[in-house]
Formats: C-alpha cells, structure tokens, sequence
DNA sequence: CTTTGTGCAAATACTTTGCACGTAG
DNA sequence: CTACGTGCAAAGTATTTGCACAAAG
C-alpha cells in the first residue's frame, strides 16, 4: 500500500493514529468507482477481515471525511454514499437505478473561483451534481413510469 | 392563498388530491427562507394546525419533491432540509454553524447546458453547492483552520 | 360513493455510542 | 506505557408504515 503514503502523512498531521482498518478503508476507497456506502463498504471488506466491525467503518468515514481525505457524496437516498476520490470532479445521480458516476465538466473550476472570490463567506468546498437517468435505464426504457418526472 | 394555484393544478395533473395539509406545506415553503427540515416545519406548523402530524410532513415534502414543488437539499446534516424554491439558485451551507444560504451564480447554466447536451445521460436537474463558514461564524472566530481538532 | 390522505403509534433502518480489550506511537 | 482505536452490542434518532377514520373528487 505505497499509494497511500501521502494519506498516512494526512493522518499524522492532524493527530490521529495509523491503524490497519483506517489504511484498509482508504485503500478501498482508493480503488472503487462505485461511491459506496458504509454497509457496502462493510460487506466487501468482511471477506478479506473478518473481525472489522460496521462501527469502525463508520466512525472511520466520519473522521476521513473531517480531514478532507473522503467525500460525503450527499446522495438523494437512503443511506450515504461516499468517494474516496477528492479530486475536482462531478458526480451524475441515476434517479432510477440509483448509480452515482463520476462526470467531467469543463468550466465549472471557472465559475467556482469566481463565486470565492464574489462572496463574502469563506469557502471551503464546491459540488456539482446532476440528476437524471443514467445511459443503462434510459436505453432499457424500463417503465418504471411512476411519477418519475417533473415537468 | 392565491399564489398557490400553480401548484395546485401541478398536484391535480399529477393525479394527486388537493388537501388542506399539503397547501399548508406548501404555502409555508413559500413562505420561508430558512430552507427548513421536516421536524421544523412540523412543528412551526403545529401551532397553527394543533393536529397536524409529522408524517404527513414526511409524505407530503416526499410527495412534493416528487413532483418537483419541492428540493431536497441534500444538506450535510443529520435531518433532511427542504426548499420551495425551485427556480435557479445554488445553496451556501455553513459547515459551523448549519445555516443554509441562496446564492447566486452567474454563469452556471451555460455549463451545465453544455453538459446536459454532451452527456449520453438524460439529466433533469443540476445542483450546484458550497461549502465553508458563513460571514456571521467567519467574524465571530476568526481562526479559519476549519477542521475540527480531533476529540 | 370510491379512492386517497391523515393521524397516531409502532416499526424500520441508518448511524452513533459505551465499554473493555487491543494496539500504535 | 498510555492514549487512542476497535469490536460488539445496545441505544439513538430520522423517517416510514399499517391501520382506521376523514376528506376530496
């Protein structure tokens, strides 16, 4: 776990101790796409340790999360989704299948700098996020034809 | 309530029943800027209408929402918050405090038309949010070392 | 008159916490 | 060695649901 030498530093900085289950959730963090929650996180994890509890999971992605290594991806469902990739990026919501992905908008950086700089508050932090149909369900044309639709 | 007429004929197309409840809701969304969650509005309303219950709140902003009267906000908070306002604006969300701002962003659209046209997606709806301390918890501490020291 | 919504309380589900043991520093 | 982290189970807490009555269309 080499890549994760600029974390481990993360965690030193600000105090905390480098633990096995710390470095494993990052690490997982580090090679998904799929934006998990902490109970998917939890379930993948179990097979290869066993003894890794659903709390520490929990309390793990609080505290990465409070130093800037993990995002709380704020998803429109029920339980939260998280990425471990902090760089700038957007991220498309299924609102049908409930998949998140990871999207390049060109020019956001642009118009977010901007506000900084507009506004008299102190930011920290900027998202963007789109909500629709993902290629799969909107090709599957699965009538899932509930009042899906505004507009 | 004359103002609510549009929304009313939104819930009758969408084959939903007009009631006394969901106006109030409704009508109290309009009315209010602090982008509330279910148990606020529960319980600014109750005071009003003595036998209103919390989960017809739940239901009818789910409902809402569902129809697009209403925007979950997706607040980095332990409760749901909820605007009325669903025309173009971003959100400031104090990360000290928990105040939710509008603000607004000159220049969003045109990046996210461009998105909507470029992706493969079918997008409904974009969210564009900022994160840091409001002009109020910037003044009154002026230490902008925002993470929180460990316990 | 039929269908949908409401209020209440109980249930559910996600997340957090208390405590004793284990482990990093 | 000492403080902090972990695992477990138990507790919270936001939100949803079942059901009988009420209200909308």
């Amino acid at each position: 776990m080499k890549h994760l030498e600029p974390y481990i530093n993360r965690l030193k900085n600000f105090g905390y101790k480098v633990t096995h289950q710390r470095l494993v959730v990052l690490d997982y963090l580090q090679h998904s796409k799929e934006h998990p929650s902490a109970e998917t996180i939890y379930n993948d994890l179990k097979e290869r340790y066993p003894t890794i509890s659903l709390a520490t999971i929990y309390n793990t992605l609080e505290m990465l999360t409070r130093v800037g290594l993990v995002l709380d991806l704020g998803a429109p469902e029920e339980r939260r989704r998280f990425d471990g990739n902090t760089s700038d990026h957007s991220h498309f919501f299924c609102t049908n299948c409930g998949k998140i992905e990871d999207i390049v908008v060109p020019g956001v950086e642009k118009v977010m700098n901007k506000v900084k700089q507009d506004t008299s508050r102190h930011i920290d932090r900027c998202r963007l996020d789109f909500f629709g149909r993902c290629a799969v369900c909107e090709s599957e044309n699965n009538n899932h034809s509930d009042k899906q639709r505004p507009d």
